[in-house]
DNA sequence: GACGTGGCAGCAAGCGCTTTCTATACCGTC
DNA sequence: GACGGTATAGAAAGCGCTTGCTGCCACGTC
């Protein structure tokens, strides 16, 4: 039926050892008969057995890369900036690793079993991108495994998401706090003291921290902050309508509005035009992560550029083995105001 | 070191056949008896060995997605309904499957690579999505692969893909022809005469197809096309963006631009803003996908729409086997024209 | 010419699991 | 009370590969 090793073997007419030395190459072996295994390979189109080396060998192949969301271009990105440096099929790593990225969909049990999962399929390394959940007890499962995989020799890197200590993490935090900040900051300084906030999930790291930088900037320049100036929703365009659509109701006198990230601002950008608001004539908008379809907005978006290429495949070199990691096993990066048409100087 | 099968037997205080059994679940135990293993393997936190399981077995839990560009909302919102039917963890299939998604980036050589690997893990199942690549060669190689891959057993399903003939796999094929007919007709009926066209790779059965049907549309309506009139690049924004210019620079009197996808469309657009011209007043501007984004352009995109998300999870549940596929192992999926406010008939 | 030394190839023992076949025990039945 | 039947557990033979160790041969050295 299916061509194994043996069949290989006895068409080169050597032992099993040999040829898997052959694909291997991890042991010498002479010119000739290295060429007559190959030739044989390639006569019976032998294909390697993964499971049955990866138990041989203790090892596997396998890379797996953890996304919350993998219809949005914020993992997108990332993904394929780290899957790049794995290696990969055609990548610039030698020996053939399979990236594969998991889905979580931003489930915290499907994050675990998809950590088992690739556990149980003796990962070679991990990449968790994007925010954490902060739930007590999801945090401490998640920590455990994380050091399991660790310890069973598995590297574990978490990139765009804060250190967790303890678990033999290498950590490429986003520096979403102070992005945050800067963001506000700006807005601020341009005038602005009647600021909405459309926040993300309520349970995610990336939300606090961004909506911390916020308050942070409001606080620094003593604007009290009024508790219907913030909603809290999804991270897509559909929930920045929806929110957008909130605040208006809450205080139709914002004067700006910032967003989660790029998505939900472009969502409220529909919805302040929808009710008749000039942006940033009537209401200035600012997003965060700078995605591709940000500059191409109208007006263009002012939000703070997030370094994914960059930072995935620094994670993905770093899982690789292939980069020192940080010293400390974190390091923080930081993100870029960029300030484009859609902030300005708040009406009058 | 690490616990196995035989650790557990061991501790529960009976053989590692039971184990195995209780774990699958698929012969008869005796409920008291796989309480005990079940404690086993909690206390032990027991994980089993994939690739093991897997040689044992002689099938593995991994399911392979290939995708083009997974930075591509487009793969991505594919990528993501496959995975939610393939079951992966948290999903609603029984089995607790690894979903896997490939990202190709496009090249030949790394999808041909992904599917021995593949291959190699004796994957249950594998979708390829997006457009085909037309060399002959490479065509005939993918042919043998997939044809290999359906012969060991795994289930090969092409979404939004042409049909592979004698490769045993099923296709859900995109009607990328007749929505680029419809398009280009709408754009006619409008009362344009003079259309550029920005299409991407050459080597692409998508890139083709959407080309023929807006060629089609031309050629029913008599008008008769400039070579000036078409460009080639890549599907995204900065490529269209630059081809854009370049219509302009061969031929200012266009009064539309059609784009090979919503992204490419969003670059031109930028590019005639940029040029002094309004959008439609001076020209049109048409799309492809119907991406999430394209709604909130401004003014917002003309499209066709693709049920990406629909045809992905009809794939997924192929791809699982629990949905009957369809008659001949082919179905066309069809577009759906989204006239917005991008296209208007021309000046004047 | 005997011996030491590399360079290569083969032997064989697993890796941890699944599964067929067999064994046991217990039940009901005539 | 012997027998067939049913339900459940175990023994053991692999699945296809890797790798430590051994063995052989050819060469160079004194």
């Amino acid at each position: 039926m299916t061509v194994t090793l043996a069949d290989v073997a006895a068409r080169a007419q050597v032992s099993p050892a040999t040829v898997s030395r052959v694909l291997n190459g991890n042991y010498p072996v002479a010119a000739s008969t290295r060429e007559r295994v190959l030739k044989a390979v390639d006569e019976l189109d032998y294909v390697l057995n993964g499971p049955a080396s990866a138990l041989a060998a203790a090892t596997s192949d396998l890379v797996g890369i953890l996304v919350n969301d993998i219809a949005d271009p914020f993992f997108g990105i990332m993904a394929s900036a780290i899957q790049s440096e794995i290696g990969g099929p055609g990548g610039r790593a030698g020996g053939e690793r399979l990236a594969v990225v998991c889905n979580t969909g931003g489930s915290p049990e499907r994050e675990l079993t998809y950590l088992t999962l690739l556990q149980r399929q003796r990962a070679a390394a991990v990449v968790l991108t994007g925010g954490a959940i902060e739930d007590a007890q999801h945090k401490a499962a998640m920590d455990a495994k994380l050091r399991k995989l660790a310890d069973a020799g598995t590297r574990v890197v978490l990139c765009g998401r804060p250190q967790a200590p303890d678990t033999g993490a290498i950590a490429l935090a986003f520096d979403n706090r102070g992005g945050g900040q800067e963001l506000t900051e700006h807005l601020i300084r341009l005038g602005h003291r009647r600021l909405g906030y459309i926040a993300g999930p309520e349970e995610r790291t990336t939300t606090r921290h961004r909506l911390e930088g916020h308050r942070a900037a409001l606080a620094a320049h003593g604007i009290e902050e009024d508790p219907r100036w913030t909603v809290h929703g999804r991270y897509d365009r559909r929930s920045g309508h929806e929110a957008t659509l909130e605040l208006l109701r809450r205080d139709p006198s914002l004067t700006a509005v910032v967003a989660a990230n790029d998505s939900v601002a472009l969502g409220a950008c529909a919805a302040l035009r929808e009710s008749g608001l000039r942006i940033p004539d009537d209401v200035s908008v600012a997003g965060f992560d700078d995605l591709p379809f940000s500059v191409d907005a109208v007006p263009a978006l002012t939000t703070v550029r997030l370094p994914l290429a960059e930072a995935g495949a620094r994670a993905g070199r770093i899982a690789m083995g292939r980069e020192e990691p940080p010293a400390g096993g974190i390091a923080a990066v930081r993100g870029e105001l960029m300030v484009r048409g859609s902030t300005a100087g708040p009406r009058g």
